[in-house]
DNA sequence: AAGATGAATTCAAAAAATAAAGCCAGGTAT
DNA sequence: ATACCTGGCTTTATTTTTTGAATTCATCTT
């Protein structure tokens, strides 16, 4: 099996990575998931400068990722609020699976910052596999398969650069 | 309630990024994962250059996510293999949640570059929210509870150079 | 000895992130 | 009106990181 032929052109790891593959986008999220909603918590909660969170918050934005409501209440200062549209809350498992390997892996010396529970029960839950019959498999009996179709002759990854470039 | 005083230094997210929260650690993790190991199969199938991939192996080594096996068999040039740990694995349901949100709400056109399957019966596995009771739960029944103790008074996130200085 | 290979490191140039300042609109205080 | 806050940016100068190409260096093959 040639590695380098495989062409991940059509990753939905590469895709995410595109859209919040850093450090800022997903502590942005993050807070989205908590709560925070308006710009300056954003800024002040996550550290990020503010042109930072300006031009992620357009990306996310631009992505369908966001919804901006602009709050106008009469007697008050209008202001921008930012809310996770339905397409948005689908990220919370990637950032719900990074802080349970933070929790879990990463020995954090303190309770966990967010908990995760079942609205109904008010039990805590957990990110795990799942089969097709509704069956749960444990982490270490999960395979991954790689897609035959996705090998393609003398594929080479583009640079970061490259991939820049092209009018999407 | 204001998010301003939510003290985030022990957020297993916050954790989780500063080892993986780059483009770059998340494309070798999910190589890794599909079974690549060798740093120029690595290089030239993330399209990441040398130094950085040098560089966020050692990051990843050095937090004991990788095992490296040296490997020298008679008659062939030694080479190095990067594997992931125990630990590192964990980082796969991460990687498989990216790829399902990518999937899901990214419409890729083609097919999933890799399928996550029981190594048992063959079927094909997906993450989802389990109950302590082993109940499944719905995305939008989960709710996300902040806990209480973060709050800290006039807690303000470090900038990105202040926490670097730090010597952890 | 010459050449190839694996895993880097180094270097100049390009790109991105940073802190701080500035801008602009809407609301409030005088 | 005038002056001044405040929210959400944008701009600017400076620092840091990334890039691509070249180089290193040890091991192995011919």
């Amino acid at each position: 099996m040639d590695w380098k032929d495989i062409d991940t052109t059509h990753c939905g790891v590469l895709a995410a990575t595109d859209l919040i593959g850093d450090r800022w986008s997903l502590l942005i999220v993050r807070d989205l998931l908590m709560g925070l909603s308006k710009f300056n918590d954003l800024q002040t909660h996550t550290g990020a400068s503010t042109a930072i969170l300006a031009k992620r918050l357009r990306v996310l934005s631009d992505a369908g990722l966001l919804e901006e409501r602009h709050c106008k209440q009469p007697g008050q200062r209008g202001h921008t609020e930012y809310f996770l549209s339905r397409k948005g809350l689908g990220l919370a498992q990637i950032i719900g699976a990074m802080a349970q390997f933070g929790y879990d892996e990463l020995t954090l010396p303190q309770r966990p910052l967010v908990e995760y529970r079942d609205a109904e029960t008010g039990q805590r839950v957990r990110l795990a596999a799942v089969r097709e019959d509704g069956q749960q498999v444990a982490p270490e009996d999960v395979v991954i398969e790689v897609n035959p179709d996705a090998f393609s002759p003398k594929y080479r990854a583009p640079s970061s650069r490259e991939r820049k470039k092209q009018p999407t």
